[in-house]
DNA sequence: CGCTTAATTGACCATAATCAACCAGGGTGG
DNA sequence: CCACCCTGGTTGATTATGGTCAATTAAGCG
């Protein structure tokens, strides 16, 4: 049931039996969340964090003017709030993009687990810094790529995270996303985003037919994203 | 010497008097570096992280075509790179902005708090997580909000900051940015940075005689921002 | 088969970028 | 001492990327 967390953190350290015995054991059984529905509402103040075991969701903030910016696309084995558990105070919304099954991990005992397995601590920590990390790659597309290289750097990324868990493979991933929540992950219009996809289909880059993505030279659009997945911290690497 | 991170923790929890001194221990003297050269380099690994005592820095990325994107700046009190901690390779600089007084806690001491003092870990765990917090709404700001309203959430988020470690008080503040900084912050030229900063100022928003600014008014430069601080987590709120 | 949602396309507009001067202040060397 | 230079700030003219508005097509579904 935790494969695919224990996919991607044993991706960046060993992750012992004991241990992958705790993470389970802290875990609510799996529950279906509807494609749609928020997980967590932002503001809220949950008294656990989840883990995202199956489907698409994204952390999103909305605002004033009706506008809409997601800051993260969450991917089975990403546990979408564990931020929470030190935050305390959500600053963001989290939805389903799809349906999605999810189990929670009560905060008491995340608490439990920083009192008794530092390891273990360290690798939950380490998820939410990469979290940032991700963040920070995407300022950087937002702030200085071109909207047509943003765009391809999301696909590098969320095949190269989808890949992980074993939901990609062989350049071929789904991305069950409509072109207006494209827009609100690049902070373009849907468009735009439009025009970018039949830049990037006139361009030979990927066969898109949604919601499935076939990257057609990876080469030629990892180069036009400038993508280094060194920020995905994909290398084991014992903390 | 650890009086800004202890200002800035104490408003999140309450530090006890050995956490304050097991913080202590951790540190190596103050070091000072000169503005402009680098605390870190991209891609090193660093087998320390870096308090940042007195000064400002910035985590930046430079990308292929020569831009740069500032990704986040850091003032008295911020520990620039714990992630380092449990990342290992910086996926980013940190440059100093001004002359920066630091010290250095070698990762080693950093895990023995990890195995010994789970309170303190979640402090420093949380640091790094509104590190997150921050990059969510500066992705905000530069997907969804117009550019005079990022420069103003950037104004309300950075005095917000600096007034917690005493160094900013009465809406007034020193921002020792050339506009090609902040222009490089931002994501926008530093052409247009120039007229942002003069239209808040015929808006009757600040006074921003470089390097010091003041706010004018506090109430309609939050509003124009859409600044809400809860994001950085001042209120106390045990964890 | 009509209804709804999502994708697509065209025409026009706006924000911000670029290019290019010019100005102001502080430090330096003759 | 002061001319010069360098950096950073300011301003104008023009361009371009991406936004908005609006209409059309396509696909799924009760």
């Amino acid at each position: 049931m935790i494969d695919p967390l224990v996919d991607k953190l044993g991706r960046r350290d060993t992750l012992s039996l004991e241990e992958q015995e705790a993470v389970a054991r802290l875990l609510s059984p799996p529950q279906l969340i509807k494609a749609g529905t928020d997980l967590v509402r932002e503001g809220e103040r949950p008294g656990y964090s989840t883990l995202l075991l199956d489907g698409l969701s994204a952390r999103y903030s909305s605002l004033a003017t009706g506008g809409r910016q997601i800051t993260e696309i969450n991917v089975p084995g990403d546990f979408v709030d564990l931020h929470s558990f030190v935050m305390k105070q959500m600053d963001h919304g989290v939805m389903a993009l799809t349906d999605c099954w999810i189990a929670t991990a009560p905060h008491s005992a995340l608490k439990t687990i920083t009192e008794t397995q530092p390891h273990l601590t360290r690798l939950l920590w380490m998820d939410t810094v990469i979290d940032g990390a991700i963040h920070r790659q995407w300022l950087i597309a937002m702030g200085r790529r071109p909207a047509l290289a943003q765009l391809a750097h999301l696909l590098c990324e969320l095949y190269t995270r989808l890949e992980v868990v074993k939901k990609a493979s062989e350049l071929r991933f789904e991305l069950p996303l409509t072109q207006v929540q494209l827009a609100d992950v690049l902070g373009l219009s849907a468009v735009h985003i439009n025009r970018l996809i039949a830049e990037l289909r006139t361009l030979g880059l990927v066969s898109w037919t949604a919601p499935s993505v076939l990257i057609l030279s990876w080469e030629r659009l990892s180069a036009l994203a400038e993508f280094d997945p060194t920020y995905l911290r994909l290398n084991r690497d014992p903390v």
